[in-house]
DNA sequence: GCGATCAGCT
DNA sequence: CACAGCTGATCGC
């Protein structure tokens, strides 16, 4: 009898019937970058059709994209798909052009160009980069274009300028290769090459590449340089007599054809296998690219292991030879690169070790790309406060290689090796991880095999992570509260972050003196303003969770949320066949249901897997007698969240409790209930016939007005909004809110 | 078969 | 809007 009516085995799932959908791109702590990049790992060839179009390049047509570049509506078309990129393309050059006043180096076309390679940086790999570069080609080419754009509008300007140096060139082509008929050139807008003979999809390869080169001076296997060498021009597609420029087959090619496998000279390019990546291919990668048939997987495999003997031998030769600037027409870089690369390989050739990635055979991916980012940490996480902000550096490249991706600036700490919740961003440069609770978002890419060093934690926490995920306890360092330690030279106190059980704020204080205050999620307290380490410690840098940073979400607080919810228990209990579900995630939400069980006397029903979580928390004696694991011992049940969202799910609830229940009351614990146009009350009813549904208030993060008193009370010098809305809700804004 | 990861969804 | 997280598909081992 009980187990037919366990609530863990309710069919809870009914899809055919959505009531709402949150796109998973719009989760907040998700950069704008992966938003519209989906993932394209290599090693990993998607091989489920998408739904949506995503604009990532994988999911274009290429065929479409041409009428994409031609017609205004077709752009409209994208815009649809990418308009909070778009966005940020406009709202950058807005800026660049616009902010005249004071900013005489964005003035300059330097300036500007500059400001368009951050939109580059943070484009390039993307269509929209593509298209906004076309656009801007096409505009230097074809004058009857221009009328697509505004006279004399700020972005025509500014398209203006960067396209002024090559004008004169490509009209002198133009003319030449236009005979009359409607065909259309088409230039590299970067190199300036004809690839007007090229598919839409080489032509992205094409000025992929030229990206490439600029932004890491990649050699020029695939580009086809002034100097002559080759591009890379896949058989077949070698352009006809009017393009006369640099189209010769790639070395890359040239040693497929050699071994036989021209047959996948197309995979290679399409994937941009240049020659220094080639030798770093493993088969995983091989297999990733195309190479799916086991026999021509390991031709190339052997063959690899042949090409790098010789290219490190190669390499140490030619080391004098680089140093008195005669390596050829490869440039130092690739050199350096192909040393590095070469290096690494080198010392095991033998084995090809399956768990690397290709960005890890790059030297330049991730330490020395640090060397050569001029933006200093602090600039970046000001320029992270602008809307849409993305890292300019290595975007391309993470993202096509598909696995390293750029660590938000809320989740490194600056003037410490330290990160902060960023499992997601595992890399071997740093040894210490800071979990601050045990929500997926914090949590996320943290799994058994992690073995990056330690992980530094609450109690709690900690038991969460060991009892959830199965790390063993070796690697977990537990944190103590309100007790300052030293991790590594750097003083760390951590304190209740008042969000859910094991949840802590961090303060950092690292050896230059500039403290930082990691919040983690949080909910001001009062008990926070009595705290000694906040109230002597200066502040340099706060990390805020900035969830509800809008002046919409002025929510109660949870005390007034927990007494409405008592109080509309009783209102509904004239019902004795009342069935209350309160939602709760996997920890969090414990305050409100265990005072209600407290304050009414009646004992609360939780199932096995989360009364083992309760367990874990720490909750006292007097608090554990109102769990019963026995669900015909109470008519309060706890029930996952996601359960409560819908009304076709509770009715599914209903129909299962048909003949003990006939009105079921669920309770909707979140901060979102405040949302736009409703007002501040402690709770919201809806009812569909025998179903009832209170949307409470009750929030584990802080209201707005809360946001506002902890950073004038903490009054940092620098805020880093680890939640980062787009648009009207940039992190600049909010800032700007906070400090209002 | 299991763990990891991701997309899609609520 | 999107808290936090469930489910199913896919892939590697």
């Amino acid at each position: 009898m009980s187990s037919k009516f366990n609530l863990s085995q309710f069919p809870y799932l009914d899809d055919e019937d959505d009531d709402f959908q949150i796109p998973l791109s719009q989760t907040p702590k998700q950069t704008l970058s992966s938003r519209i990049k989906p993932a394209n790992n290599p090693r990993r060839p998607s091989k489920k059709p998408k739904k949506h179009n995503n604009p990532g390049k994988e999911n274009i047509d290429p065929n479409s994209l041409l009428a994409h570049q031609k017609a205004e509506s077709s752009a409209d078309d994208f815009i649809l798909d990418a308009n909070c990129s778009l966005d940020f393309i406009e709202s950058s050059i807005d800026c660049s052009v616009s902010s005249k006043v004071g900013n005489e180096k964005l003035d300059s076309e330097r300036g500007i160009k500059e400001k368009l390679e951050v939109s580059g940086g943070y484009l390039c790999n993307s269509i929209e980069a593509r298209l906004m570069k076309s656009r801007v080609d096409y505009c230097g080419v074809n004058v009857g274009n221009e009328e697509d754009f505004e006279e004399n509008s700020e972005l025509d300007v500014l398209i203006k300028l960067c396209a002024e140096e090559e004008e004169s060139e490509v009209r002198e082509e133009n003319k030449v290769n236009c005979d009359g008929n409607e065909f259309r050139f088409v230039l590299c807008p970067l190199c300036g090459t004809d690839i007007s003979d090229l598919s839409e999809e080489f032509r992205l390869v094409h000025t992929n590449a030229c990206l490439d080169k600029e932004e890491n001076s990649v050699p020029d296997a695939v580009l086809g340089g002034d100097d002559g060498r080759p591009a890379v021009v896949p058989r077949g597609l070698e352009g006809p007599v009017c393009s006369p420029k640099k189209v010769v087959v790639s070395p890359v090619v040239k040693w497929l054809r050699n071994l036989g496998l021209e047959r996948y000279e197309e995979d290679f390019v399409r994937e941009e296998i240049d020659w220094e990546t080639l030798q770093c291919l493993t088969e995983e990668d091989l297999f990733g690219i195309g190479v799916t048939a086991l026999g021509p997987r390991k031709k190339i495999v052997h063959a690899l292991g042949e090409l790098r003997k010789g290219s490190y031998r190669a390499v140490e030769v030619h080391g004098d030879a680089h140093a008195s600037g005669e390596v050829g027409s490869r440039g130092s870089h690739g050199a350096e690169m192909q040393v590095e690369a070469s290096k690494i390989i080198g010392d095991d050739t033998s084995k090809l070790t399956a768990n690397k990635l290709i960005t890890d055979y790059f030297p330049g991916s991730v330490p020395i790309k640090k060397k050569t980012c001029v933006i200093s940490r602090e600039q970046r996480g000001a320029e992270k406060s602008q809307p849409g902000y993305v890292h300019k550096q290595g975007v391309k490249k993470n993202t096509k290689k598909g696995k390293l991706r750029d660590i938000p600036s809320w989740c490194s700490i600056p003037g410490t090796p330290f990160r902060v919740d960023a499992f997601k961003y595992l890399r071997g440069d740093c040894s210490h991880w800071f979990l601050t609770h045990f929500h997926i978002d914090h949590y996320q890419g943290l799994t058994r095999s992690f073995c990056h060093g330690r992980i530094y934690c609450s109690l709690i926490t900690a038991k969460l992570v060991n009892l959830k995920i199965g790390i063993p306890w070796d690697s977990l360092h537990v944190l103590p509260l309100n007790q300052k330690i030293c991790i590594d030279g750097v003083d760390v106190t951590c304190l209740d972050a008042n969000h859910c059980p094991g949840s802590i704020i961090i303060l950092f204080e690292p050896p230059n003196g500039k403290a930082v205050l990691h919040t983690g999620d949080f909910r001001f307290s009062e008990k926070m303003v009595a705290m000694p380490v906040l109230q002597m410690s200066s502040i340099h840098t706060l990390i805020l969770d900035t969830t509800y940073c809008n002046a919409q979400y002025d929510f109660p607080k949870q005390e007034a949320v927990i007494q409405f919810v008592i109080e509309a228990i009783q209102a509904e209990a004239f019902n004795p066949k009342t069935l209350f579900l309160i939602g709760s995630y996997t920890i969090g939400k414990e305050r409100l249901f265990l005072e209600v069980a407290r304050v009414l006397h009646k004992k609360v029903y939780v199932n096995m897997a989360k009364f083992r979580l309760l367990e874990c928390l720490g909750f006292p004696e007097e608090d554990m007698r109102w769990i019963t694991l026995n669900e015909q011992e109470s008519h309060i049940h706890v029930v996952p969240m996601w359960t409560l969202a819908s009304f076709k799910r509770l009715k599914h609830i209903s129909s299962q409790y048909a003949g003990r229940f006939t009105l079921i009351v669920a309770f909707s614990p979140t901060g979102w209930t405040c949302g736009k146009g409703k007002k501040k009350s402690p709770g919201r009813r809806c009812q569909q016939g025998t179903i009832i549904r209170y949307e409470v208030p009750y929030s584990e993060h802080c209201s707005f007005t809360e946001l506002k008193e902890f950073v004038k009370f903490v009054s940092p010098e620098k805020i880093i909004p680890s939640v980062n809305n787009d648009g009207p809700d940039s992190a600049n804004d909010m800032v700007s809110l906070l400090l209002s």
